[in-house]
DNA sequence: TATTCGATGTAGACATTGTCGACATCGATG
DNA sequence: CATCGATGTCGACAATGTCTACATCGAATA
């Protein structure tokens, strides 16, 4: 029985994905992590979630088509598959409910 | 070094306590994170999450006081730190930002 | 033209987190 | 005294997170 939970950073990928729309590479998805999340990764770290992704069907990815092919191998674009924004939409609802009226407690004074 | 992140599941934990304020016993944490998570998981599941974050100083608890005592052991009452709500707040963070202006399209049609 | 650089991706190893089931304690009940 | 219920502990193993090599190939450069 294939995980039925998206890791954090499993979420954090899909999301970069989601907010790249068409402009989503393995560098650029690093860049978006970087930049809103503050999230720092290294390329096999984020291949490694991207492989893992794929197998279980919460994204899929196509060569980049009639492009400029500057390098070794060809630049792939990925994209989130109906499964995984399922997946991503129940996540957030569970975090919502947990989430739920700890605002302002967690916004107040510490420890 | 420590790892830097929470994970899915140590999140939904900690949140879970906060939600239970004084009333954050096991028990009470699988219950409230089957209702407002759909999430269930075994005593040995949680217990060894929430060692785990108590190692890394999340949180802490002490041994219900003056209490009916009823099992082999006493009941352990658990809280969340200083450090473990600054943990989720980073957490959070990071997602709002990473789900801007995605929630429209993923409620639409999907895939 | 040989070297280096940049943009990609792959492979393998290992650390951290998620997950259970089995085991243990002890008061209350039958 | 055998069970049950409320607690916790342990040890094993699966899933996820993470990195450092390593490899390719066009372009820029020495």
């Amino acid at each position: 029985m294939p995980p039925r939970y998206l890791g954090e950073f499993e979420q954090m990928v899909l999301l970069s994905i989601l907010q790249l729309r068409d402009q989503a590479y393995a560098l650029s998805i690093l860049a978006e992590l970087d930049q809103r999340a503050s999230r720092s990764a290294s390329r096999g770290t984020l291949y490694k979630t991207l492989e893992r992704l794929e197998t279980k069907g919460f994204l899929r990815w196509s060569a980049e088509e009639g492009a400029p092919e500057r390098g070794g191998h060809p630049r792939r674009r990925f994209t989130v598959t109906g499964r995984g924004v399922a997946a991503l939409r129940e996540s957030r609802d569970a975090f919502r409910n947990l989430w739920e009226g700890l605002d302002g407690l967690v916004e107040g004074s510490g420890e």
